[in-house]
DNA sequence: TAGCCGTTAGAGTGATCTATCTACAGCCCA
DNA sequence: TGGGCTGTAGATAGATCACTCTAACGGCTA
């Protein structure tokens, strides 16, 4: 299993990284476990080495791996602005350029997943869920580092995340970039109004 | 086919309603051709004799006259309160308390099928973009009605749906309802906002 | 060199998928 | 009474689904 010469990651992160992506696009139902397998250049039966559980436990995987990876890049992006409304433009900007980038195909990693499976599969809502809890957690705590209460921080956070999931909704049914630039300006105003003290 | 004595809709009808009622919760992929049927108690062929576009046909159905039908309902919702602010958080309200009461299934009659064929089936996409348009077009309608000048308007518009599908997003994975009422209260500052001259 | 174990290999299972097929039941109008 | 149309009925095709199975390969330590 040491890949000493071969120049790829190893065969269990390509067959997530190959399940993460097609997921992210085509959703949970409608990706099949050979689509994947074929996808990652990855034996058959190495997925249920790997992944024992089979689709669901890679799913699970999928979705704990990568929404902590979004919300590591989010908060690069967010950190590296000069204030908090350059952070807010540069991050609905950065999903509305990384829509365009990806054919309208991605911008968040479990926003397909987590509408499909909260009323099908109790494991996986719950991985979502926590994904999501734990972004609007972060996003949450930068706001009350510049001093906004707490009650309002977390208000603001869990419209920000609304907003940004359904802008990304909105744009990619469209295939254009609107909603998300609009979502972005309407956000910087909410912020400025909180911190103007209402 | 005239059903004199059946007290029940026609087959047709029945096939529509049961489909869309699985298509909302479970998604398009996850839903089987038989599971509808059985669910309409209606026999098999008859789908196919009333949509013989099949199973596309039927999803393109069920997202023309769900989005429609639920556009009046949100309008009659909105028009029946006394003034601007009241409206959106009826309608806010309002969506918290159908994903509770249908045990966070339901909300957005085409949420889940939109982001899932987004980059899947180009036919279904449009059909999802067309509801979505007509939404947008509505409630900027409402906005310009009041006085709010038209890219303010369409701008606000893009936002408040976005925040509706964005903050039932976040419910439903959580399986409480938080996001949605703050969501609209944010909204109705920013519509507070805007009326204030900026 | 011998043996071990993580990994690869792919055929095969049973279930389920969408869609088509032929046959026929009931009703309207001629 | 007879022809034609709408809708019902269900078997079946052919593909694909997730998943399991046995066997063997190959680099490692003993």
């Amino acid at each position: 299993m040491t890949d000493l010469a071969v120049e790829q990651p190893p065969t269990k992160e390509r067959i997530r990284a190959a399940a993460a992506d097609l997921f992210h696009r085509k959703g949970y139902a409608a990706t099949g476990i050979k689509e994947i397998v074929t996808t990652a250049s990855a034996p058959f039966a190495s997925l249920y080495h790997f992944y024992p559980g089979g689709k669901v436990e890679l799913a699970e995987t999928v979705i704990r791996t990568s929404g902590p990876m979004f919300q590591q890049l989010v908060e690069l992006v967010w950190d590296a602005a000069p204030d908090l409304e350059a952070s807010l433009r540069a991050v609905f900007d950065g999903a509305a350029m990384t829509l365009e980038a990806t054919d309208y195909a991605d911008a968040c990693p479990i926003a397909v997943i987590a509408l499909e499976v909260a009323s099908t599969n109790e494991v996986l809502r719950v991985a979502t869920d926590d994904v999501f809890a734990a972004w609007v957690g972060s996003l949450t705590g930068r706001f009350t580092d510049v001093g906004i209460d707490a009650a309002a921080a977390r208000s603001l956070a869990l419209t920000i995340i609304a907003l940004l999931e359904g802008g990304f909704m909105l744009d990619r049914a469209a295939r254009r970039t609107e909603a998300l630039p609009a979502a972005g300006e309407q956000a910087v105003r909410l912020v400025r109004l909180e911190r103007s003290g209402r």
